[in-house]
DNA sequence: CGCTAGCTTGATCGAAGTCAATCACCGTGG
DNA sequence: CCACGGTGATTGACTTCGATCAAGCTAGCG
């Protein structure tokens, strides 16, 4: 685990690796609310500062430039604000998706749906949609694993074992993850 | 209540009321994931579809205008795509503190997040930095609260019952909630 | 080796959900 | 004017899911 904290003040590419943005209460209690894989753009254009901590969850490649230079660059090209916008936007999908995650599934789909999100959006070479088996080593350790699902680690820990048990997923080692048929796991997620 | 389903082919800007925004699981399920109130913008530029639904919380009023027209009219002005993308990146940030709250907070401080997110969002053109105190109208019914709070609705009356037994908020009738000190009720959003 | 960090498992507890009864408010029509 | 349904909200009794507390386990590493 790499797992640097560092206020971002320059822009950057992830190439390779996954970075978790989480959000705090003053009491410590934490929130993981999204996910960066490669090759998303991270950091926050125009902005005074950003309300989340961006925080290496894997090994991670970064491409980075800095903040003015990327602003510059997108004044003069409109076709890079117009990526953005698509950035932004997908990442408002998906923070909505993962809102109804959050309010309104068990436990368990809760787990399910996150395997489903590191399976579909691992390899970024690869069209979600034709997935039909994966395997894969956790980019997280199951303490993010909670703090992505407002769970404990225990309840990780119990959900996993269940869809184990279940013939869901297969356990290699702790971290390496078989999923021999997404189509079932995807059941699970409600 | 308004309560109209429908599918945005247009895009409109709030000009009065809240409009909510949702998504449901199979089984009926329902996360309320965003609230948009007066002057936000509603549509989804530039997208097959749209994966939330959005409804009238209130009586709402809205300008509307055809996609093309929005479409071109973007292309043709960056100032406007600008103040889309920081739309969109004010979405983003607000759907994100809400994941905070969605995982990590109790009823009663869900609650009390939803009625502060309300005092200061309801009149727009008020700085929310220097309300002090508020009343004003729910502009949704409990089950619209419970659905975006991921709480049932009985959940949400106790947690209510309960500020109002400890003095946070008065409640002049179901929907009309006065805050007498608005310092004192952000303290109990965790 | 033994130590530590990360993970699992078990026993118990409590917050929120569920089920159910009641209430308050309001239009509607006899 | 009052009886009636109906909708939305509250309140109570009970249940359940996930949190908490507490051991162990496992793998990597000095």
């Amino acid at each position: 685990m790499i797992g640097e904290t560092e206020p971002i003040s320059t822009y950057a590419n992830v190439m390779r690796g996954v970075v978790k943005l989480s959000k705090m209460l003053e009491d410590g209690r934490q929130q993981v609310v999204g996910l960066q894989f490669a090759p998303d753009f991270l950091g926050r254009p125009f902005a005074e500062e950003s309300a989340v901590t961006a925080e290496a969850a894997s090994a991670v490649d970064t491409c980075n430039f800095p903040k003015l230079a990327l602003e510059t660059l997108i004044t003069q090209n409109p076709g890079l604000e117009r990526r953005l916008l698509q950035q932004t936007l997908k990442e408002l999908d998906e923070a909505r998706d993962w809102m109804l995650t959050l309010g309104r599934k068990t436990a368990s789909e809760k787990v399910a749906s996150f395997l489903y999100l590191i399976a579909t959006h691992l390899d970024p070479t690869r069209n979600p949609a034709d997935i039909v088996s994966a395997e894969f080593t956790l980019p997280v350790t199951r303490a993010d694993i909670a703090d992505f699902l407002g769970l404990t680690i225990e309840t990780v820990s119990r959900q996993l074992t269940k869809l184990r048990s279940e013939k869901v997923i297969e356990v290699i080692t702790n971290r390496q993850v078989s999923i021999p048929d997404l189509k079932k796991l995807h059941h699970r997620c409600g």
